[in-house]
DNA sequence: TATATTGTTACACC
DNA sequence: TGGTGTAACAATAT
């Protein structure tokens, strides 16, 4: 389940291996994914020459300067293949087993570069998207993000006006709402809780000065240190080398129902917030 | 076969 | 009207 700092990993290791080659070829096996209908003949004989993050949002810039946006949503991953065969780039959520046979039958869209390389859009669940947008397309679509962490709009000041803008609602599901802040999933925003020593089920409104500014930090700390580990691989994650990412290791609270706290030794809490699964310590968050 | 999974949206309610 | 909460949805593995 990509969230920001597995999408912001792909991102950079992609942009090392596909900008300005040519696509010779798109294949398109399901063609829900792909939008508008005719995506493969608009990407055909271009070249990607940025690729640019927004949230989870990937922005790949095309040469005539169409934008082709990707969302993994739960299960999606972009697969680079050097015209060697071997896997190269991995991004998203890997099949253990067939991970080197590709394509397979998760294989969905399929990019073949002039070089032999190839890039495999994959999903098991099919919920994940590609579309081609031009800039005002794209526009309509930012609209509905909100701040982006690692932007300069994402001052202390700024997220203080996020909070008292919905003071009702679960600092949790504050967290996770892709239109207040951008790039938060339920991994980080246990984990920035967590950090903060703050209650996932707490009300926006009721957080204490120090409590807000915790938050915020512990916001940025854990998405930065994640970034450096290239990532959670929590059941399903491997980075775009086809490598787990290392903050599973690291994680404090997601994925450990049942089991104790690192710090203190109590044992977790689980309750669902806004339909999701959520941990967090009885005793190191208030 | 029932259930869990997540980001997003639709919709009911006050 | 708008804030809020809940359910539905996509498709599959287990």
């Amino acid at each position: 389940m990509p969230e920001l700092p597995e999408v912001e990993t792909i991102r950079r290791d992609l942009s090392k291996l596909i900008l300005h080659k040519r696509i010779s070829k798109v294949e398109v096996r399901v063609a829900k994914i792909v939008h508008p209908y005719n995506f493969k003949s608009r990407i055909e004989g271009l070249s990607f020459i940025k690729i640019k993050r927004r949230a989870k949002l990937l922005i790949f810039e095309l040469s005539n300067k169409l934008l082709m946006l990707v969302h993994l949503k739960m299960t999606g991953q972009l697969i680079y293949r050097g015209h060697g065969g071997n896997v190269q780039a991995v991004g998203g959520h890997p099949i253990k087993q067939d991970l080197q046979k590709l394509p397979n039958k998760f294989s969905h869209i399929i990019f073949s570069f002039t070089d032999g390389s190839h890039l495999f859009f994959n999903d098991v669940r099919k919920f994940g998207y590609l579309k081609i947008v031009d800039a005002d397309g794209f526009k309509e679509i930012e609209k509905k993000y909100g701040i982006e962490p690692f932007s300069v709009s994402f001052t202390l000041n700024n997220f203080k006006k996020v909070l008292a803008r919905r003071p009702n609602l679960k600092i949790k599901q504050l967290l996770m709402d892709q239109s207040l802040i951008g790039g938060l999933g339920n991994i980080y925003s246990d984990e920035a809780c967590f950090y903060a020593g703050v209650r996932p089920l707490r009300r926006a409104g009721n957080l204490k000065e120090i409590e807000i500014k915790k938050l915020y930090c512990a916001i940025l700390k854990v998405l930065k240190l994640s970034i450096s580990k290239r990532g959670t691989s929590a059941d399903d994650y491997v980075d775009a080398y086809g490598r787990q990412g290392d903050f599973v290791r690291f994680l404090k609270m997601y994925g450990r129902a049942k089991e104790k706290c690192k710090i203190c030794d109590t044992p977790l809490k689980t309750l669902r917030i806004g339909g999701r699964t959520s941990n967090y310590c009885p005793h190191c968050q208030k």
